[in-house]
DNA sequence: ACCCGTCAACTGGTTGGACCAGTAGATGTT
DNA sequence: AACATCTACTGGTCCAACCAGTTGACGGGT
């Protein structure tokens, strides 16, 4: 039994949740003006320099657009919001619109990792590829805990993509591992029988080492391949 | 002619490129302490609130770790940092330790694009897909004047990444897109060539009509191919 | 000599209020 | 009706103070 620590959210961090919220929901349509920094303050009782700071990180998640002089606008994030949305999405839970998110962060994953995969068989160098040998060896010590091998699961991967050598990819795949959404909104039956595939980690880990760019693919994308049908059940209207 | 509007910087804008840049180009170690707000405050000859929302950004971008009570720290942005990194990264120039970016971008845009190829072919609804029709049109139009070509070409993969109904390969695609990143700094002969190609771009579009999903996939990954060997010139050290 | 509680000197978090700067709409003139 | 102007907003910045945690040094205990 491991205790989590308790959450402690900044004032500014709640308000920032807030905003994030009725902006992703849709409860402001895109255009549409907040309301002015002193109002928000009023409204949330707090002071105006918290409401500051949350619409700054709001701007940075390209959810809206201030301006000096005019009034803070919301952006249509489908088309400003850039993928750090996704694992700021986790905490929004069921206020967003979108139930099939799950889904789509397991077909990303297994888009970008059997890439990640080619591109680390083709030229990753010797010491990456003794650090993912090593990731698998780790991976298959951890066999019966499933926890253990899910964290020892993404650890390989971390090692597969850093020998890729992409910086995007990097960045995606710590976007998409960020946050509980991919590990713990998808505890899917399919997600356990992936992780008990010892073999086919080792044979993937075999094919990089081996330089098998295709072989490699080939391997990552039958390992990560999203179930068909049974999109994630929704929990809204 | 047309004249961009002169970037007016606020403040905390300029200490939040300040620190990125410092952060990104690793003149801080990772887990290293940042200077408290108010020495940077007094560094940067402003107030401490500026130094905050500043901090603020950085925080949300998975750059810098603050705490109360304790000092913030740097984390490691490869192992922290989310996609949305690279398009903060654009504004970073030559600072940051990787040249490949420009590169990495474009592989990504091909892996994303190929698989929301195919997936549009899949799973679009035909309003999606006259979309698509009428984005290559406007494409075709377009015909002499590169620039505006290259827009319509970014409207009409737009057009097929909403047609794939994956929100991640959306966000993803406007972390790719955002900055003058995948636009300026790659204006490689390749990129001219594929613009060019208005059969092809046709021809996508066709088979994604006809929802032949394996088609779509392959031409959108000859089209997105990224040329290899030559890799983007580095401008430093 | 070592251990441990206490406390002071940091750190970030929050508040209030004042003023600057830019925008947009109402106002009044032509 | 068209236009300049002026006013009442908007966000941007600053100051100054205080709250709330963390850290480490100091000193009394064992």
């Amino acid at each position: 039994m491991t205790f989590d620590p308790i959450p402690r959210h900044s004032v500014s961090d709640q308000v920032f949740g807030r905003l994030r919220d009725a902006v992703v929901s849709g409860r402001y349509a895109a255009d549409e003006p907040l309301p002015s920094e002193r109002e928000l303050a009023t409204l949330f009782g707090v002071n105006r320099h918290a409401v500051r700071e949350a619409l700054r990180r709001l701007q940075q998640l390209g959810l809206v657009k201030v301006s000096q002089g005019g009034a803070t606008r919301v952006l249509d994030w489908r088309s400003t919001a850039g993928l750090d949305l996704a694992m700021v999405l986790a905490g929004a839970e069921d206020v967003l619109p979108v139930a099939t998110l799950g889904r789509d962060v397991l077909e990303m994953r297994a888009c970008i990792g059997a890439d990640a995969a080619r591109l680390c068989a083709e030229r990753s160098d010797p010491s990456a590829r003794a650090a993912i040998a090593a990731a698998v060896e780790a991976y298959a010590q951890a066999v019966p805990d499933l926890e253990q091998m899910g964290a020892a699961d993404r650890a390989l991967w971390r090692r597969i993509v850093e020998g890729s050598g992409n910086i995007a990819y990097l960045l995606a795949f710590n976007s998409l591992t960020a946050g509980t959404l991919a590990i713990g909104s998808v505890p899917a039956p399919r997600r356990t029988a992936e992780l008990l595939d010892v073999t086919a980690h080792r044979r993937l880990s075999e094919l990089i080492t081996a330089g098998d760019a295709p072989g490699a693919e080939s391997a990552a994308r039958s390992l990560l391949a999203v179930p068909a049908g049974r999109e994630s059940e929704s929990t809204h209207s």
